[in-house]
RNA sequence: GCGAGAAUGGCGGAACUGGCAGACGCGCUGGAUUUAGGAUCCAGUGGGCAACCGUGGGGGUUCGACUCCCCCUUCUCGCACCA
């Protein structure tokens, strides 16, 4: 297909070019006017067709997008726009995830009301996102703060609180003083408040809670049933719910009747037992050593202990510390007398908060029986050789044969899990017991741009839902944000002073609201009836649409918006709401946008700024480059050169077809020819087998990148054709494989393939295309390359008939020159032919 | 420390179940066009004069390894005293 190049108008002076030229700007505002006042995305449930539900996660109206939105909405597009071609009723609905606690902190500095601050942000994101051109059904919007929204997840509170799924318990919170305030894990930077630099204290408060440990087994079970989710996604959620499986034992402490309840995965080192550990917090710490010497220590100790934050406790590198507490408990298994101390390295929210220690099998055990001097009794002794333990340098972790340990003496400690724990079962000593890492969510936040907690609290009765007549609880849009840190709303008196729904006595209402996770659990649901005022969402809605067909987002929800969205899917199903178990069925995570080796952030200087990226190439330029620069599920570099490299391709595409209409426009170019001549069919070939290459580069992997540089090479393929013969069927060719790539790439740019599908002469939309077709027939190739290897060394390319046999390829290249050459004088020992594909000859040395 | 992923030209990245390493793009070089520049089009572009050598390093399996196995290094992410 060499030739001369087929573009030399031989009369175009400028004004002609200048017609001719890519003009994003004008073409992009024409085709989403059309597509906006043709309602083109607007969906509603059809039985009669399959639907597809494509979603991204919704944006935190923070005030513009950024390049990891584009990123993110443009893979959703393209999947969206695909299914369409492809014939499905795509549902591909935007929204806001608009309560969070940016808004205030603007409105602080800003004096100006979250509210107003959040709704300019969406007015302002939402234009950037239509300029983008994204299929979004825009009349499903939804926004988090709205009363109609947030309603129903308050009735749904109430709900969960009905069936004991919602419930209030003291717990310990980051709390600054100074702004009267509960600080989350992230604002307290090395033990100081963010806002005021004060020393951030420990407090014990009334907090509500989500009991999400009730399906810690079933969201563990479901992880190996969602096979469209990315592994690490699915690993890192079952490390977080982190089953494990042991055994309860008492203690009972010496000279007194209580008891110390420990859990243990590892009942099989029971007898090497020589202390316990209790959690400074736990409730006997302070009671066993009242009254004795040591009381003043250990008070010293777990008041040091409180005031330390959670994190610098838990550090790896923090050195393990304790005191003993001057009171023993008994080994129920051996009788042994062992002490009881209080360590920093033992934590009152696992387990039990209390530990048998093992310094023998247990490394953390180890280092502190090392320190404070408490003997190491070894009761594993490996398959060979002895252990001593005064010559220990670490803990033996290893399998191995009980030692030391009574009846269960000289059995692998493997096969004494379940003994042990069978028999502390039949001997009353405790239970065998599942614990999980996963804590309940703990939903209260003492804010004021949230979701109302839809509660009254009342002396008499206690906590009581608002009834569902009540509901919404509107968070009053007329306070005072100025002070910082503190919410308004306990001081409202409209708000707060209420009476209580029960007794009818006075109350007062809960004043705080709940974490923004909670709206962004159900959000996917909402969007199947967005408008839907008597209810969450309309149940033939939802049974047409869910689940989710496709979720795509970033990988830092991989743990809490994804299993809070999983969470409620089951609740809502327990609930009688939906069948659904799960509610995203594939989930794609994508990379972040990486500038200069680093995340891309204001605070770095790196970012790039979409609108100005738009404003300079235009919107499919943007979302080519993000596609093609690297696959979705990884790390993107950017480049600026490469953003134009992007649009140097659109702009070939749309010359070649500009420059080229008159010719591809006739009817001769329409009509099919009886006969093509071999450049035409070579290009009919091309065509076809591109139109493979695409469409198993989304079907496979959404490998954008790969599916993209087919086309480049299509289009590469095009620009050398020789358009001047009196060949007609190469323009038919050329015609075809035009038409063909303007459909193919009309998911990833559509504006310009709207255009270009226009000028050539269609009068609808490229969106009513069917995605094409390749014919088999024609991707294959009736000659192959076979490769020539000799000793493993390529040294020659054969050209011959597909099938060939053996025998042929092998006497065409024992003819060759090139090979006789590397053989000659040497005996051939060996041969392996693959077909259509290689020969390789194996000869002495 | 544990878990997951990654390492390929100057750069971003390709390579299906082991079978022509470097598709495509960026950059660079040369040429055409142009008064010039830009834009555009064409050609070339891993290293080496060559034999050859090249997919982080070292072993192995194989006729044949970016791909499979073992060991090691570096980087990224997640978890991190969870008993």
């Amino acid at each position: 297909m060499a030739g001369c190049p087929l573009l030399i108008p031989y009369v175009i002076g400028d004004e002609m070019t200048e017609l001719l030229k890519y003009n994003p700007a004008a073409i992009e505002a024409k085709w989403q006017k059309k597509w906006e006042e043709s309602k083109l995305f607007n969906v509603t449930e059809d039985d009669s067709r399959k639907k597809y539900y494509v979603l991204e996660m919704f944006p935190y109206p923070s005030g513009r997008i950024h390049m990891g939105h584009v990123r993110n909405y443009s893979i959703g597009d393209v999947i969206a726009r695909y299914k369409v071609l492809q014939g499905f009723n795509v549902l591909h609905p935007m929204g806001w995830d608009a309560f969070g606690m940016p808004a205030e902190n603007a409105a602080i500095a800003h004096k100006t009301h979250p509210a107003k601050w959040t709704r300019n942000n969406i007015d302002y994101m939402r234009g950037e996102l239509k300029r983008l051109g994204f299929s979004y059904d825009w009349t499903r919007e939804l926004a988090t703060c709205d009363a109609d929204y947030y309603k129903h997840e308050q009735q749904l509170f109430t709900k969960m609180f009905k069936r004991g799924l919602v419930y209030k318990k003291q717990s310990f919170v980051n709390w600054c003083e100074p702004c009267q305030t509960v600080l989350a894990n992230e604002q307290v930077e090395d033990g100081l408040c963010w806002r005021c630099s004060n020393e951030v204290a420990k407090k014990e408060l009334e907090q509500w809670f989500f009991k999400i440990t009730d399906y810690a087994d079933e969201l563990l079970e479901f992880c190996d049933k969602l096979p469209g989710w990315p592994e690490r996604v699915l690993t890192m959620q079952k490390n977080w719910i982190g089953r494990s499986i042991g055994v309860e034992v008492d203690f009972p402490v010496a000279d007194s009747d209580l008891s110390i309840k420990i859990f243990t995965t590892r009942q099989d080192t029971i007898f090497g037992a020589t202390f316990v550990s209790l959690a400074p917090e736990h409730p006997l710490t302070m009671k066993l050593c009242a009254g004795k010497e040591e009381e003043a220590s250990v008070r010293e100790f777990v008041e040091r202990m409180s005031k330390e934050d959670k994190a610098t406790r838990t550090e790896d590198a923090n050195e393990k510390e304790g005191v003993f507490t001057g009171a023993y408990c008994v080994n129920p298994f051996n009788n042994n007398k062992i002490p009881i101390y209080t360590a920093n390295f033992v934590l009152m929210d696992y387990g039990t908060g209390a530990i048998m220690a093992v310094p023998a099998h247990d490394q953390r055990d180890f280092e502190f029986a090392k320190k404070y001097d408490i003997p190491i009794n070894v009761v594993i002794q490996p398959p060979e050789g002895n252990i001593e333990a005064a010559e220990m340098t670490e803990a033996y972790l290893k399998e191995g044969v009980l030692h030391n340990s009574g009846e269960f003496t000289g059995i692998k400690n493997s096969d004494a899990l379940p003994k042990i724990a069978d028999y502390v079962e039949n001997n009353g000593l405790g239970k065998r017991q599942v614990n999980y890492r996963l804590r309940d969510w703990g939903i209260s936040r003492q804010r004021y741009w949230g979701s109302p907690i839809p509660i009254i609290n009342c002396d008499k009765c206690g906590a009581v839902p608002v009834p569902d007549s009540d509901l919404p609880v509107v968070l009053p849009l007329d306070a005072n944000i100025e002070t910082v840190g503190k919410s308004p709303l306990p001081d409202i008196e409209e708000f707060a002073n209420v009476k209580c729904p029960k007794c009818g006595g006075d109350a007062k209402r809960e004043a705080d609201t709940m974490d923004t996770f909670v709206e962004s659990s159900w959000y996917f649901a909402r969007y199947c009836s967005p408008q839907l005022a008597s209810n969450m969402f309309d149940e033939d809605a939802t049974r047409y649409w869910m689940s989710v067909d496709q979720y795509i987002g970033g990988i830092e929800h991989a743990i809490l918006h994804l299993l809070y969205s999983r969470f409620f899917t089951k609740v809502l199903r327990d609930l009688g709401y939906w069948d659904v178990d799960e509610p995203f069925k594939n989930l794609l995570t994508q990379g972040m946008v990486i500038k200069d080796g680093t995340k891309m952030s204001k605070s770095k200087g790196n970012t790039v700024d979409p609108s100005a990226l738009i404003e300079k190439y235009g919107a499919d330029t943007t979302r080519l480059f993000t596609l093609f620069a690297a696959p979705p599920e990884r790390d993107l570099d950017w480049n600026d050169k490469g953003v134009e490299g992007s649009f140097r391709f659109i702009s070939r595409i749309h010359r070649l077809v500009m420059e080229n209409l008159e010719l591809i426009s006739s009817p001769a170019a329409i009509q099919t020819p009886d006969e093509l001549s071999d450049e035409a069919k070579a290009l009919r070939k091309a065509t076809h087998k591109t139109i493979k290459k695409v469409s198993d580069d989304i079907n496979d992997s959404f490998h954008f990148n790969t599916a993209i540089s087919a086309v480049m090479e299509l289009v590469n393929k095009l620009y050398l054709v020789n358009l001047n013969s009196d060949d007609s069927s190469i323009r038919w060719a050329l015609r075809t494989a035009l038409d063909n790539i303007i459909v193919l790439m009309s998911p990833f740019i559509p504006h310009v393939c709207e255009e270009l599908h226009e000028k050539l002469g269609h009068d609808t939309s490229v969106t009513k295309r069917q995605w094409p077709k390749y014919d088999p027939a024609f991707v294959v190739d009736d000659e192959v390359t076979i490769v020539v290897q000799i000793n493993g060394k390529v040294r020659d390319k054969l050209i011959i008939a597909k099938d060939s046999s053996e025998d042929v390829v092998r006497n065409i290249a024992l003819a060759s020159e090139k090979v006789q050459k590397h053989i000659d004088g040497k005996e051939i020992k060996k041969m392996v032919y693959i077909t259509n594909r290689l020969l390789s000859i194996v000869v002495t040395k």
